[in-house]
RNA sequence: GCGGGCGUGGCGGAACCGGUAGACGCACGGGACUUAAAAUCCCGGGGCCGCGAGCCAUGCGGGUUCGAUCCCCGCCGCCCGCACCA
C-alpha cells in the first residue's frame, strides 16, 4: 500500500511556492485588499505549539481570502528585543544581539517548514536599527506634541529583573516575568500620555465589533472610566484645603471623616514633626510593598488633628470632620483624599466602626421607614430616595448627583470629574537590549533631544554584563557625548524603551518594510491598513492591544497616518494544552518519559507508577511541552496543522494527545490513497463534469455542492474544528461512491478535485500534490475558491420527525416544498402516530416546514 | 468581593433563529485480510429495563412554550479578568 511521501512533498511545494514568488504582495488599489496578521514571535530560539496553532490560523484565513480573490498581505517578523537575550547573555556568555540573530535563523527555519503563505520579503526584526530608529524620531514628534513627558514618581520596581514594570505588569503584586514581589521606589521616568486618549480609547470599543466581546470588556475595565465630582474641603486653621474625588457627592451630607493617602503631600507635611504618624505611613508603604498582606489588611487609619470644615457646612451637614491618614487610600487613583460616607460604603463603615465615628444614613433603600431605618454590618449601596440631605431630599440617587453637582459648580465648591483608572504608560526600563530613548541629559540646557540627523541612537556592542544593573550606564564612553545645544559635556539617556513600544507599530511597518527615510509610505499604510484579521493569545487582551490602539492615535495626530484603529477583526486563540504526569517523588515527568503498561495503567519508561495530574497549558516548570519541530519531521507539517484546527473550536483550549496527532496523519494517508487509487478510473482532466444519470450520482452531486457551501461558511466563521468534519463527512462520501458510468466518473472526478480544493487552506503541501496529481497545470494556492451551485445544494427529499405532545414518535419523507397541508396529512396517516394518538382527536397540529410537524392532542 | 465565560456519551466536540440531541473524530468492542502482527477496510455503540410500538437523558431544581442543550428564575461546580478605584 503507497503511503504518502510527506517529507519530500512538502520540500518540494515549499521550494515552488518560494520560486514562484505566489505570497510576495505588492501595494496594488485597484484591488481589494486583506491584511492577516498573527501576533508576532519573541525569538525565544525554538517555536512552541501556541505558534504553530497561532501561524496555522492564520495561514488558513490568508489562503482562504486569497483564493477568493483578495489581494493578501500575511507578513512575518520578530519581536526581537527584552530581557531572555540579557539573561542568556548572563547565563551563557552569549552577547544579546549575537544570541538573538542566531534565533532568528533558526526560528525562521521552523516556521518556514510549516508551509504557511508568508511574504517573507517583508519579514522585520525589531532590534535592527533599520526598524528602531523610526521608533525614536516617532518618540521625539511625540515628545514635540506633549505626547511624552518624563516625570518624577514611585514606581514597581522588580528586584529580580532590576527594573521598572508598568502597572499593566504588575500581576497580584508580582512582576508579570519574574513573579517577584514588586518594590516601591522613586525614579525619574519616560512616560506616553495614554491617557489624554482614555476617553476616545473607551468609546472605540463600542465600534470594534469583530473583536471578541470579552476582550472589549477588560479593555474597558481596565480603562476604568468613573463619573463623579472633585469637591474642596477647606482645612481648619490652614488656609488651604483638601481636594476630594468621590462618585457619590449625593452622600455627602452622610459624611462623617475625611481620609488621605499615606503618601498625600499633606501626610509627607504633617509626618516631618509627628514621628508616630511617620511610623505609622512606614507600614502602610510596607505593607503596600508586600502584596498578598493587603487581601486581609484592616482598615486602619490615624488620626492627624487636624480638621477638615465640610463645604456643605452652611445647608446642615457635619461643620466639620476629622483628618484621618488611611493605609486604604491610595495616592494614585482620583486626588488620593476621599470622604468617608460609613452608611453608603462598606471600607467607610468598617473604618467607621473601628473608630468609633458616626454613621448618618442619607439614601433610603425604597420601602425603608425614614423614621427605623438604620445601618448595621451592610453599608447601603444600592438605588433608594435621598433624605436627611436638605434640597436633595426625595430625590433618587441619580437626580441626586446631578443636583449637587450643580449646585458645587455653582457655589464653587467643586466641580463635577471624571476619573479614569488607567494611568500613563511609563515605558522607561533600566536595561540594555531595547531601543535607546533619543535624549541627552544636559547640565545647563535639561532635556535635549538628540537631533533628527544623528539618529539612530544604537546599541554599543563592547557591553558588560558581569555586574548587575544596566550596562549602558557602566560603558566606559557611550553615554557621554556633548550636548547637541550648548556643546558643554553632557550625558545620553541610558534607559530603553518597555518593548511594548516595538510591538504598537509592527503591523504598520510591514506596508513598507523597505523604506528608509520613514517608518513607513503613506500609500502603503492608507491601502493596507487597519489589518483586517489579527490572530494571538488572550493573554495580551490588555497590555499589548491597548498600547497598540493608543500608539496609532498618537501616529496619526502626528500626522503618520490617518488611522483611529489598527486592527479591525481580533480573534483570541485557547491555549495548547498537555497532560502532566509526576513521579511517586512528584518530580513532573515529561510525555516521553512515560507510557501505558499492558493494564492502560501510565507508568515510565522504567515501569514505575507515573501519576497523571491536571491538563494545563504546556510549560518547561511542568515539563509538559511537546516540540512542534519534532512532530513536523516525524508526520509532516500537514499533519500538525491539521491536529492544530480539528476537534477544538480555536478559541478554546486545545489537548495535545498522541492519537490526536496519530489520527489527523491517519486521515492525511487516507486522503492521498484515495486519489491515488481512483486516480485511473478519472477522465482526464478538464472533463465537464456532466449530469448524473442516477440517484447514487445525485447524492454525489448534491453532497459536492452541499459540501462546498458548509465548508466555506465554517471557514469564514472560524468554525475550523467544523470545517474538519465537514471536509471528513466528505471524504467519506467520496469512498463509499463506485462509479459506474461515464457521467459518474465524471463526477467524481468533479468530487475529488473539489475536496482538495477545500483542503487547501488547512493541508496545503498534500493538496498542492494531489491537485498535480489530478493533472493541474496551475498551483492550487493560486487558483479560485470552489463556488457552489445553488442548484444543488437543496435536498430532494427531508426527513422530518413527527412528534405527538412534544415527543418524537415517528419520521416521515416529503420533498422540501411540500405543503403544510400535505405534511400534516402525511404525518397523521403514520401507523406510528396513530398508536400514539390511542384514538385521540388532534387539537392542534403544529407543521413548521423543513423542520417538524407536532401533534397535540 | 466585583465583572465575564463555560458545564452535552468513556473523551474532544456537533446541533443555524426555540424544531429528529450526540455530526465528525479519538478511545473501545466485533468482523475481514494475514502464518502472525502492524497497516488497511467493514460493522457496532448515551443510559436503563422485562430488549419494546418502552422509559430516562444536555450540571441540579423550577418556569415559559405545542415543543427548551438553546429563553427566564434560583442553586451547584469549574475557568478567566480585576482586586481597598472612593
Amino acid at each position: 500500500m503507497s503511503r504518502y511521501p510527506f517529507r519530500a512533498t512538502e520540500q518540494k511545494w515549499q521550494r515552488i511556492w518560494e520560486e514562484r514568488r505566489c505570497f510576495e504582495s505588492v501595494t496594488d488599489p485597484s484591488r481589494p485588499k486583506y491584511y492577516v496578521l498573527e501576533m508576532f514571535p519573541y525569538p525565544s530560539g525554538r517555536i512552541h505549539m501556541g505558534h504553530v496553532r497561532n501561524y496555522t490560523l492564520g495561514d488558513v484565513v490568508a489562503r482562504l481570502k486569497r483564493r477568493t480573490g483578495y489581494n493578501v498581505l500575511h507578513p512575518m517578523g520578530w519581536d526581537a528585543f527584552g530581557l531572555p537575550a540579557e539573561n542568556a547573555a548572563l547565563e551563557k556568555g552569549v552577547h544579546p544581539a549575537d544570541w538573538t540573530w542566531s534565533n532568528i535563523a533558526e526560528m525562521r527555519a521552523q516556521i518556514k517548514s510549516m508551509g504557511c503563505s508568508l511574504d517573507w520579503k517583508r519579514e522585520i526584526a525589531t532590534c535592527d536599527p533599520s526598524y528602531y530608529r523610526h521608533e525614536q524620531a516617532m518618540f521625539l514628534d511625540m515628545l514635540e506634541r506633549g505626547l511624552v513627558y518624563r516625570k518624577e514618581g514611585w514606581v514597581n520596581w522588580d528586584p529580580v529583573e532590576q527594573t521598572v514594570l508598568a502597572n499593566e505588569q504588575v500581576i497580584d503584586g508580582r512582576g508579570w516575568r519574574s513573579g517577584a514581589p514588586v518594590e516601591r521606589r522613586k525614579l525619574a521616568q519616560w512616560f506616553f500620555r495614554i491617557t489624554a486618549y482614555a476617553e476616545e480609547l473607551l468609546a472605540a470599543l463600542d465600534r470594534l465589533d469583530r473583536w471578541p466581546e470579552k476582550v472589549r470588556l477588560m479593555q474597558k475595565n481596565w480603562i476604568g472610566r468613573s463619573e463623579g465630582a472633585r469637591v474642596r474641603f477647606p482645612l481648619l486653621g490652614r488656609t488651604d484645603h483638601l481636594e476630594v474625588f468621590t462618585t457619590r457627592p449625593d452622600t455627602l451630607w452622610g459624611a462623617s471623616f475625611v481620609a488621605i493617602a499615606p503618601d498625600h503631600p499633606l501626610t509627607r507635611e504633617l509626618l516631618e514633626r509627628d514621628p508616630q504618624l511617620a511610623a505609622f505611613v512606614e507600614d502602610c508603604l510596607r505593607i503596600a510593598a508586600s502584596e498578598e498582606a493587603l487581601e486581609k489588611a484592616e482598615k486602619r487609619g490615624y488620626d492627624t488633628g487636624l480638621r477638615a470644615r465640610h463645604p456643605l457646612a452652611d445647608y446642615g451637614a457635619p461643620s466639620d470632620l476629622p483628618i484621618y491618614v488611611a493605609n486604604f487610600v491610595l495616592m494614585d487613583y482620583g486626588t488620593g483624599a476621599i470622604f468617608g460616607c460609613p452608611a453608603h460604603d462598606q471600607r467607610d463603615l468598617e473604618f467607621a466602626r473601628r473608630y468609633g465615628l458616626p454613621v448618618r444614613p442619607v439614601v433610603l433603600p425604597p420601602g425603608a421607614d425614614p423614621t427605623s431605618f438604620t445601618i448595621g454590618e451592610e453599608a447601603f449601596t444600592g438605588d433608594g430616595t435621598v433624605f436627611h440631605s436638605a434640597f436633595l431630599d426625595g430625590l433618587p440617587v441619580a437626580e441626586a448627583k446631578k443636583r449637587i453637582i450643580a449646585f458645587l459648580e455653582e457655589h464653587g465648591l467643586g466641580r463635577g470629574e471624571v476619573t479614569y483608572r488607567l494611568r500613563d504608560w511609563g515605558v522607561s526600563r533600566q536595561r540594555y537590549w531595547g531601543c535607546p530613548i533619543p535624549v541627552i541629559h544636559c547640565e545647563s540646557c535639561g532635556i535635549v533631544p538628540v537631533p533628527r540627523d544623528q539618529l539612530p541612537v544604537t546599541l554599543p556592542y563592547d557591553v558588560d554584563f558581569s555586574k548587575p544593573g544596566n550596562p549602558l550606564d557602566r560603558h566606559p564612553t557611550w553615554k557621554y557625548v556633548d550636548c547637541p545645544r550648548c556643546g558643554r559635556p553632557a550625558r545620553r539617556e541610558t534607559d530603553t524603551f518597555d518593548t511594548f513600544v516595538e510591538s504598537s507599530w509592527y503591523f504598520a511597518r510591514y506596508c513598507s518594510p523597505d523604506v528608509t527615510d520613514a517608518p513607513f509610505r503613506r500609500r502603503d499604510v492608507d491601502y493596507w491598513l487597519p489589518v483586517d484579521q489579527y490572530i494571538g493569545g488572550v493573554e495580551h487582551a490588555v497590555l499589548h492591544l491597548l498600547y497598540a490602539r493608543f500608539f496609532t492615535r498618537a501616529m496619526r495626530d502626528c500626522g503618520y497616518l490617518d488611522l483611529d484603529e489598527p486592527f479591525l477583526g481580533l480573534f483570541t486563540q485557547g491555549m495548547v494544552t498537555h497532560l502532566t504526569f509526576r513521579d511517586e517523588r512528584g518530580r513532573w515527568l515529561q510525555p516521553d518519559e512515560v507510557r501505558r503498561d499492558e493494564h492502560g495503567r501510565w507508568v515510565t519508561l522504567d515501569g514505575r507508577p507515573a501519576i497523571p495530574g491536571r491538563v494545563e497549558k504546556m510549560s518547561k516548570s511542568k515539563k509538559n511541552v511537546v516540540d512542534p519541530q519534532r512532530i513536523i519531521e516525524a508526520y509532516g507539517a500537514d499533519t500538525a496543522r491539521l491536529f492544530m484546527l480539528s476537534d477544538s473550536p480555536p478559541e478554546r483550549d486545545l489537548e495535545w494527545t498522541e492519537a490526536g496527532i496519530d489520527g489527523a496523519f491517519r486521515y492525511i494517508n487516507r486522503l492521498w490513497r484515495l486519489v491515488e487509487e481512483r486516480l485511473p478510473l478519472l477522465p482526464p482532466v478538464g472533463t465537464p463534469p456532466g449530469e448524473p444519470g442516477n440517484e447514487a450520482e445525485a447524492a454525489l452531486k448534491r453532497l459536492v455542492h452541499r459540501s462546498i457551501r458548509r465548508v466555506t461558511e465554517a471557514f469564514e466563521r472560524f468554525h475550523f474544528n467544523k470545517a474538519v468534519a465537514l471536509v471528513r463527512e466528505f471524504t467519506n462520501g467520496i469512498e463509499a461512491f463506485e462509479p459506474a458510468t461515464a457521467p459518474g466518473r465524471a463526477l467524481l472526478r468533479e468530487a475529488l478535485e473539489t475536496l482538495v480544493a477545500l483542503i487547501e487552506p488547512m493541508v496545503p503541501h498534500l493538496a498542492e500534490e494531489l491537485w498535480q496529481k489530478l493533472g493541474h497545470q496551475r498551483l492550487l494556492a493560486e487558483s479560485p475558491w470552489p463556488v457552489a451551485d445553488p442548484a444543488w445544494t437543496r435536498e430532494e427529499t427531508v426527513r422530518l420527525a413527527v412528534q405527538v405532545n412534544g415527543k418524537r414518535r415517528a419520521e416521515i419523507e416529503v420533498t422540501p416544498d411540500a405543503s403544510e397541508d400535505e405534511m400534516r396529512e402525511i404525518a397523521l396517516a403514520d401507523p406510528a402516530v396513530q398508536r400514539a394518538l390511542a384514538g385521540r382527536e388532534p387539537k392542534r397540529v403544529i407543521v413548521v416546514p423543513g423542520r417538524i410537524v407536532n401533534v397535540v392532542v
